[in-house]
DNA sequence: GTCTCGATATGATTTCAATCATATTCTGTG
DNA sequence: CACAGAATATGATTGAAATCATATCGAGAC
């Protein structure tokens, strides 16, 4: 249920919630005391301008993990606001701090899945500031960025789903890559997937 | 020189090298034995697929560290490749883990400067998922991106610069942004940078 | 089995940013 | 100061992706 080292903590350090769309979990300024995992739904981290326009820092998917830095602030730095019916975990930051203290292996697991998380990062902003849409789908398809369907991938690399499959259907066609199904791409190098 | 907590480390751990353009630095499936930091130049992390073509996973910039994973992984996942002549610094992974072993400060430390890598990378690619040039801009502004020049911004967050000009201007013709001089733009609701 | 809905797929049109071009302003250097 | 070079700035044209539209396919509900 919860990823990486946090399953580790006592379940006092855990609150698992399940908020409404529209429901701010956390406010700007707020006192910073727990991190957060988004188990289903979703939530934007969203900051205001001056002049009040909304400005959305990130928009999570289930899976991640959410305001990591706060461990290391005493305030959250953006509202968290939910944006459809969401499940999500409220992790301790003093019961992680703690453990990390007392417990170099978990602080070393901390580390290592923020890490997968930067590299995570990366690799999507290389594949964003590809400009050519076949380009970028190829590369996407090599960094194996298509998981589940290809709306998801499109929304994931920044483009339009119909320039998706135009890009997908050209590539397959000029032999770059291979089409394996409805929906599903892979490598000319690589092995057909032997099914689940 | 080096940042965050890795200056803490022995200088028995470090490793300061200049190497030419074309060099690369580690490759693939090399053992994994140091991090990297980019003191100046360019550093490009390279991924090749079955059938030939080139994927830039990250192309780093001078104040980055590079590989984080690596201190997690038996060897790396890509070529490191300098793009130019480059300054660059080898951390030795089994200092860093040692030292995270034997002091929770500077484990949580490394945490921090992780942490703050995973937001920093989720605001850039929220702002390079903005289709419209105008609004990408605002936002780019509205997060403190225009640090030095212009073209520099443009590049972070991927548009032309000229693009970048057009909207710039535009938004200042608008209201929506300040400009206080030549290449400067502020947010309306915000006070005048005092000088320096 | 058939109905519905959403994903996949592709065609037609429009829009907007890239590109190419050119001018101006500023900075640094001898 | 004059000059070179780079950043800033804006105009004109082009091209590629967004958008709008429509059709087919497949999975799940009943």
């Amino acid at each position: 249920m919860l990823p990486g080292p946090f399953h580790l903590l006592p379940s006092s350090a855990l609150a698992r919630r399940l908020v409404d769309r529209g429901t701010v979990v956390a406010r700007r300024d707020d006192r910073a005391d727990a991190i957060f995992f988004l188990e289903a739904g979703g939530i934007d981290l969203v900051r205001y301008t001056g002049s009040g326009d909304e400005i959305v820092i990130h928009r999570a998917l289930p899976g991640e993990t959410l305001c990591e830095a706060a461990l290391f602030s005493s305030f959250y730095h953006c509202d968290v606001v939910a944006t459809e019916i969401t499940q999500l975990n409220s992790i301790n930051k003093a019961a992680v701090l703690e453990q990390m203290r007392s417990d170099p292996d978990f602080a070393l697991a901390v580390s290592e899945r923020f890490a997968g998380q930067i590299q995570d990062g990366r690799r999507r902003l290389e594949i964003l500031a590809i400009r050519e849409a076949r380009a970028r789908v190829f590369a996407a398809i090599a960094e194996g960025f298509l998981r589940s369907d290809i709306k998801s991938l499109a929304s994931l690399i920044g483009l339009s789903h119909e320039a998706t499959y135009r890009a997908l259907s050209s590539l397959a066609k000029s032999g770059r890559l291979i089409k394996t199904g409805r929906g599903q791409y892979r490598l000319p190098g690589q092995a057909a997937d032997s099914g689940k």
